[in-house]
DNA sequence: TTCGTCACTTGAATATCACAAGTTACTCTG
DNA sequence: CAGAGTAACTTGTGATATTCAAGTGACGAA
């Protein structure tokens, strides 16, 4: 059972269909980018900066923000002094795995020239 | 075995990682809401235009368009006098159920009120 | 004190979007 | 045959979003 707190903060869906509410949060070209980043092992504002899709930083930030405020990712300081950020997969956000590996399936059987993912991103489980 | 004539036809994509390949494609708000009504029986203009989600009519034609032009769509007279049209999804277009699929069952776990698919959409398999 | 790094902001140009209205081709009704 | 209706779009306009480039502020190291 998913508890309250586990639940992501939509906006004003177009319906409520899941299909729709999910392309509502996470329908844009850098979100699910950053999800991936995340699941393997990413966690800093550099790091996502130099993957190699080149997210313009303006846009990083608003998305990190964006993704920040509905729940589906956390951001911690990881140090004082300076202080220095990490950002982490919420529960909502880690559930986003079996999504991106089908994606993943679905781009290597039908574009041409993308590499296949690690076979250890492929096998992962959510564990939620 | 996947035969080229199965292929999507990317653009100018990112990087060759899956994930940011199949965003390229398909990486908007609208494109997987057809692709769901698609794959829900829908096959005309009028059809898309009156699900509940209310695509404008001019991002419709675009989308359409841009899906025919990648493989992913089949734009075909079904009718002359008046001529009428029925889009359908190429195989490459309905191997991506079990991408629709997950991301309802990530909403119905994570986001609030999204209504459950019928039980058929999320048992039905692809047959590509 | 100057340099470099991290994590961002700001600004300007361009592209995309939503909303409303119009168009074309045809059929159907009276 | 005039007028209304429908399907499948296209066009125009203003708002919003995206890209690209450059700048900022806090800190730490040399």
């Amino acid at each position: 059972m998913t508890s309250a707190e586990n639940l992501v903060k939509g906006g004003h869906e177009r319906s409520s269909c899941p299909i729709a509410s999910t392309l509502d949060i996470l329908g844009d070209k850098w979100s699910l980018i950053l999800v991936r980043d995340l699941l393997t092992g990413k966690q800093r504002y550099n790091q996502f900066c130099s993957s190699p899709e080149g997210v313009p930083t303006n846009l990083l930030a608003a998305r990190l923000r964006k993704l920040e405020a509905q729940g589906i990712i956390l951001k911690e300081p990881y140090q004082t002094r300076p202080v220095r950020y990490a950002y982490t997969l919420t529960p909502a956000g880690r559930a986003l795995l079996p999504v991106l590996q089908e994606m993943s399936r679905w781009a290597n059987s039908y574009i041409e020239g993308t590499w296949t993912p690690p076979e250890a991103f492929m096998s992962m489980k959510a564990k939620v």
